[in-house]
DNA sequence: ATAATACTTGAATAATTGTTCAAATGTTCA
DNA sequence: TGAACATTTGAACAATTATTCAAGTATTAT
């Protein structure tokens, strides 16, 4: 193993627990559609639950969730909120991961 | 948007349920640690569960999952069961998510 | 002020899921 | 064959969690 591969796996052992942490908040199919939806671009919350096809409570639940781990944030405008990316990681996870599922 | 990002955004959309599938599979602590155990080299059952710190049982229902969803292969030498990764890209995966964990 | 719009919040429900214990399978060795 | 060991499997339990509906807050317009 590579000296670099061994500081990575350090860091992981360190971070493990929030690195789980993470995952489950992705591992939600409403919640990966919302971050998808927005590396678009941004939008407001009845966008979003259109895009989603869920109702907008439940979107805002979950808006909620994404906020809480600095993934998403908010830019209220009048009566709306607009909601946008929070982390140039995200798309770069995404990417990985699709690597994994394509096969 | 670059061509490229866009290409990538729309297989997103494709297989956006099975990337959460795959997040989902990736967000518990328990296969998180048995998975960044066996980044280090592979690892019977006994050896995993002691590394983890939860009873064979409870290990071998967890790997039953990671096998599933070909994430770590088995390799059997007579009454032991060796466990090692089955996809390259688990690491990126992982230290894609240390970078946002890592704030 | 009142009504209308956009979103958030709380409680309740239903469903999923990780862990445990006990029993079962498969393998080696006497 | 029978005992010992390594792992898997199944059922039961407890806990977590996504969604829904109803009520609440905040902002704008009349």
């Amino acid at each position: 193993m590579k000296e670099k591969e061994l500081d990575i796996q350090q860091e992981l052992d360190d971070y493990i627990e929030d690195v789980a942490d993470l995952f489950k908040i992705l591992g939600d199919k409403t919640r990966t559609k919302i971050l998808s939806g927005l590396q678009k671009g941004e939008m407001n919350v009845s966008s979003i639950s259109e895009y989603v096809g869920l109702p907008i409570s439940a979107i805002s639940h979950q808006l909620r969730v994404l906020r809480q781990a600095k993934l998403i944030k908010p830019r209220k405008v009048g009566k709306e909120v607009f909601y946008s990316l929070d982390d140039e990681h995200v798309a770069m996870i995404f990417s990985c991961a699709l690597e994994h599922v394509k096969e």
